[in-house]
DNA sequence: CTGTTAGCGCCTTCAA
DNA sequence: TTGAAGGCGCTAACAG
């Protein structure tokens, strides 16, 4: 694999004027030698390594997405959401389960950390360790999804009215002129659930 | 965040000694220089860069798994183990969605020997072009899971015995005297499915 | 038993 | 319009 040097030598011009080129920062560097350049980078073809890039920039352009369980369709369908999103913009996905416990989730947490992912999207899990969980300062944006949670670095939450959701659903099945009407619920353990329920 | 430096100057030793520490590389290190080092790691919660590592190392403990759709149960089944034992061996598992279009697979493929996995797991697309396939070099492992394809970095294949699995199923109804016996296929653009019915 | 040194490949100031 | 040089944090030969 060619590196910015190696394209440099060939080109006959320094590493910086190739990186200026490679990161569009061709204001000061002549139409012509740009051309060249570019053209030396198709032949010889390169690929940056984002390895090196990532370490300069602070940036990985990839993202962590953490959930239950893949085989729940709600999350199968949230994950495709995410990945869809996430190529879009170019970025990768790093997906794990976490099997809703708090244990392992806070594992994998630590672990996207560690691999330096720009930011966590996250389902937490049920049970938690408030005392724990408020500790666990990773310096990484984190959006929880689903259901809310206290890690301090949560930037915003995206959940479900359910309390409201369930009321207005029942009201309208009320107006619709129903007496009758069941309720299957998740154990009382589960939050959302139980919102639903008081809805 | 600490770096080696750091831990090196708090420890009064050289980088080189932290590092070994790190990397269990002890055996040259006197029992209580590893100790006081140790200590001072988890005192200044050391997290390592995995990015310089990597660099160094050529390694990421991260592997890419691409498949057709994740809502498709067959595959959400199989992210789910996949990403299973990558957890107990200390892999990050990147995934993606090809919506079985070829032209977006390789596409990912690059994208993700950009990021140097380690390997790939790959169910590839049904409709290929042969050509472009075969001049898809990444140099990195790709096996691929329930069918087969052609690229160069291939290592091995995981599928289906199609023809056979179906011949033994039906053999197996006529043998219990079964005479009307009904197969349900997909297009026969789907070769797995043109082999079922072969079979 | 411990340290020096040389990079990995890239970006970025600053100088020419 | 271009280049030199330093450094990101880490590992691994090789010295001492």
């Amino acid at each position: 694999m060619p590196t910015l040097k190696d394209i440099a030598k060939i080109a006959g011009v320094s590493i910086t004027t190739v990186s200026k080129v490679i990161n569009d920062k061709t204001f000061d560097i002549s139409d012509e030698t740009v051309e060249r350049i570019k053209g030396i980078l198709e032949e010889e073809n390169y690929v940056p390594n984002v390895l090196a890039r990532s370490m300069r920039t602070n940036k990985t352009n990839t993202i962590g997405f953490i959930i239950p369980d893949i085989r729940n369709p709600f999350f199968t369908e949230m994950a495709r959401g995410v990945e869809d999103e996430g190529y879009k913009s170019g970025y990768n996905i790093f997906f794990s389960n976490s099997d809703d416990d708090f244990k392992k989730e806070m594992n994998l947490l630590k672990s996207m950390a560690e691999k330096q992912v720009d930011g966590i999207l996250i389902a937490p899990s049920n049970k938690r360790d408030q005392k724990q969980e408020k500790k666990m300062k990773v310096n990484i944006p984190i959006i929880t999804i689903d259901r809310p949670a206290r890690y301090p670095d949560i930037i915003c939450s995206v959940t479900t009215e359910n309390t409201d959701g369930a009321y207005k659903a029942v009201n309208y099945l009320i107006h619709q002129g129903h007496q009758k009407i069941l309720h299957i619920a998740r154990p009382k353990s589960n939050e959302g659930s139980l919102e639903r329920l008081n809805g």
